[in-house]
DNA sequence: TCTACTCGCGAACACTGTTCGTGTCAAGTA
DNA sequence: TACTTGACACGAACAGTGTTCGCGAGTAGA
């Protein structure tokens, strides 16, 4: 990145739109003049939020760097919230479709595809942040879903479970990302950065008095223990592994053996 | 505060305290003054978010409550943030501690404590999305570790599959109740009030080219299926279930099997 | 060419977290 | 008891935020 604006020219909007939700409310039409357009918008925020991060990115700097002012966006974004979601879903096209490939290794494609999707929410500092509750809907979202849902189909996972795993994954690895983002904006890059930080807490963990936490103060070095590649890769194969038992016929149904299903409502 | 002032005065804070972790910055030493402490602080803050939620939880609107300036609170909180971190640690003194009882069943145990968390995360609003990558070191947050880990020790769990398996139940546990939180701030506390947008997003899977999206349009029914409990159930228990082949040995070492640990970063 | 109307956007509003410096009060000393 | 000292509370201000209003410029139609 040389600093110019030619920074990742390569659009992520792939094949032809697909119709909007309904319920996408959007202020006025898209005007006609020349400098301004929803994805030169879009675009812009972009790089900001790659150069400065999320945090730095208002309505103010983007027009800015637009040479326009905050009101202008607001002709292609009803609010900020909407220009995120639309953000989020550009990146959201960086991610390689999963595809099922001759091995028929279905297990195998459905993680390298969750290490493509940490990778590319990565490459974004911390722009995962948005990617919250709202349902996506966004075109690459519903391209990425579809996709995943004919890999996890074709390895014969029922319905219901391939459509809860596929959200429960999307979960783990949002979470995941925001948590690394967190401690990369915290100046923890590298696991060569973060060393210090785990240290002091091995340390303020060992430290505590061991009659009261003898188990985290026996656990100090687990605890701390593990880049954050192999804690993710823990939790993927935790989960695609519990879906593979799902898809196999060999899971013991254990939502109605501990089945206290509601146990947690008021 | 003629009625107000005697809502939830059971303290959280159990014990004796915890030595506090050397790098939690205090600008200045409590003050000696009636009215103010960080205890009043924290539950005029809590009181606050539980009744008009974190987005209206401004440093001035907790000062006006306690009848001072904002500049007050600055005594007690460095800033903002450790305010949140310590009104997160009260609200986690709320969750009952895990105890292996004569059954011997963890995992109904430990899956029962995720559903306490949860219930106790969700009463307080969208409170939880505070909780985000800071390693907890409240003294409830330590409390409540310890009890965890004794559990997934006492199972046969080894230390780093339970420090990496309590950090991942963690992760889901915060990242669902984030996730329903804002369902329920945009007005879809019960399954009545959430149909009607699930109605929505079905329709609108459903109404999507099939050519492009078979499986979309053909899971559309499965995707919007089924309660949050229900969803919340069965991520439940796909984590905690994998954390039991690991303590009963029977794990695969899966993680070597489809080993590209690293593969997805930069 | 003149009118009509659409649309870009400067300025303003109400809010945020945080800091500075002042005024006041309580404890310590003579 | 009277004075001094120092610490603490907090009003006011600063630099920022998302969003709205309405003026004025520019284009399209007559």
């Amino acid at each position: 990145m040389p600093s110019s604006s030619a920074v990742v020219e390569t659009s992520a909007l792939h094949g032809s739109a697909v119709p909007a939700p309904p319920w996408r409310t959007r202020r006025k039409a898209p005007a006609a003049r020349q400098p301004l357009s929803a994805e030169a918008v879009i675009e812009t925020a972009l790089r900001l939020v790659d150069r400065d991060g999320l945090d730095a990115l208002s309505m103010r700097r983007v027009a800015q760097d637009l040479g326009t002012g905050p009101a202008s966006l607001y002709a292609y974004f009803a609010n900020k919230d909407e220009l995120l979601e639309q953000l989020l879903d550009r990146v959201v096209g960086e991610i390689p479709l999963p595809v099922l490939d001759a091995s028929g290794d279905w297990a195998a494609v459905v993680k390298r595809s969750c290490w493509d999707s940490r990778a590319v929410f990565l490459a974004h500092r911390d722009l995962v942040k948005v990617a919250r509750a709202n349902i996506p809907v966004g075109p690459n979202s519903l391209r990425y879903t579809e996709a995943m849902l004919a890999v996890l189909r074709g390895a014969g996972i029922p319905d219901k479970v391939a459509a809860w795993g596929m959200d429960q994954m999307s979960l783990v690895i949002v979470a995941d990302a925001v948590e690394t983002s967190i401690h990369v904006s915290h100046g923890r890059q590298s696991e060569a950065d973060a060393a210090p930080y785990l240290a002091q807490i091995r340390d303020y963990y060992a430290s505590l008095p061991v009659d009261r936490f003898p188990n985290l103060v026996a656990m100090a070095p687990a605890m701390t223990e593990g880049s954050g590649d192999e804690r993710f890769a823990f939790a993927i194969d935790l989960m695609v592994d519990g879906l593979a038992r799902h898809a196999t016929g060999r899971v013991v149904e254990s939502s109605r053996v501990s089945g206290f299903v509601g146990g947690g409502g008021k």
